[in-house]
DNA sequence: TTTGATCATATGATCCGCAAACTATCGTCG
DNA sequence: CGACGATAGTTTGCGGATCATATGATCAAA
């Protein structure tokens, strides 16, 4: 069968339909769990990921951080700010090209980062704590090959321009 | 340290660390998609969460779908009100308990709903188009039992307060 | 040197969810 | 009966977050 037929409409769909709302679900927790272990670090999960991106992977620059976070570079500004204020990572000046600010994590900010995993692990296991334990990994991993894949993609694809209307066009005439 | 080598990428500790990451990159794009294909529904992916649960689950009262979807009672005032103003609900008093209103969709609103989700159901495929035919249900169906298993739970349950600071003491009196 | 592009930052407009106040109705207890 | 508190839904306003734009500094090329 070819299921990315779109006309066709699987019949487990039905309730299954909510996967957006599911993911929601899932993330708004991850949130609440995460941000409550982390309210130490400045900017809770969103300073955390940054730390993570700095420590763990080759960092060449500011914007190229914010890209591959793709948070606006606006708000990189701020929050590498009170990470730099809290002694967690510096801000050093590319010899090589004055305008780049190279990101690097102190030692403390390795430290913190380590902590900060330990307690995002423990607030994963609780988030998924309604999943068997195997389907927990899987779900994780799911979760981020389907991302990286997204990622990797171009930035906008076009959303499936075929598309036609919801509502019939006597509705629409009508808003 | 040498311990960061750029070109080796150690699995676990990516996986391990950017959960919450992927789930947002993965929901970010499903609502750019879903929001491109239901932008003649009132209110986007909200509208269509709502019109679902109306149609396919027998919700009481007004009150009781917030609850059911997790969403401010005050944020579902508007959107059911241009959902009525389109045709695809219905504010029904109820006789029995005239403060309450009953919600219930019209014949309109089945029909936009079966269109919704078949683009909907579109939409997800691309979305999930990094992956593999059968992870992609793999997938939903994780997604939907964690979330169901954490919409069942507590409301809100205590975040694990037995955590400490992420920071040394004396980082926090910095501060 | 001048011009146009790029990196980081500062500023401002806008949007959105949430909390609190408000109205209407219910149930109940004097 | 009628007064009171509780509940369902609506309205309003605030605070925070986000994004677009403008600014300043620096580079690369003509």
């Amino acid at each position: 069968m070819s299921a990315t037929d779109p006309c066709e409409l699987p019949a487990d769909r039905k309730r299954g339909s909510n996967f957006g709302w599911s993911l929601g679900m899932v993330l708004r927790r991850w949130h609440e769990y995460v941000e409550e272990g982390l309210k130490d670090l400045p900017h809770g999960s969103r300073g955390y990921h940054i730390l993570a991106v700095v420590v763990h992977e080759e960092v060449p620059t500011q914007g190229a951080l914010a890209a591959r976070l793709v948070i606006d570079r606006s708000v990189l500004t701020y929050v590498i700010d009170d990470l730099e204020n809290a002694g967690l990572i510096e801000r050093q000046l590319d010899p090589r090209d004055r305008r780049a600010r190279r990101i690097v994590a102190t030692e403390r900010g390795r430290q913190a980062l380590a902590e900060a995993e330990r307690r995002v692990a423990h607030a994963e296991d609780h988030v998924l704590g309604g999943l068997p334990e195997e389907q927990r990994d899987v779900f994780r991993d799911l979760a981020a090959r389907a991302a990286e894949a997204i990622h990797a993609a171009a930035p906008r694809t076009d959303p499936c321009a075929a598309v036609t209307s919801v509502l019939s066009p006597a509705e629409r005439s009508a808003r």
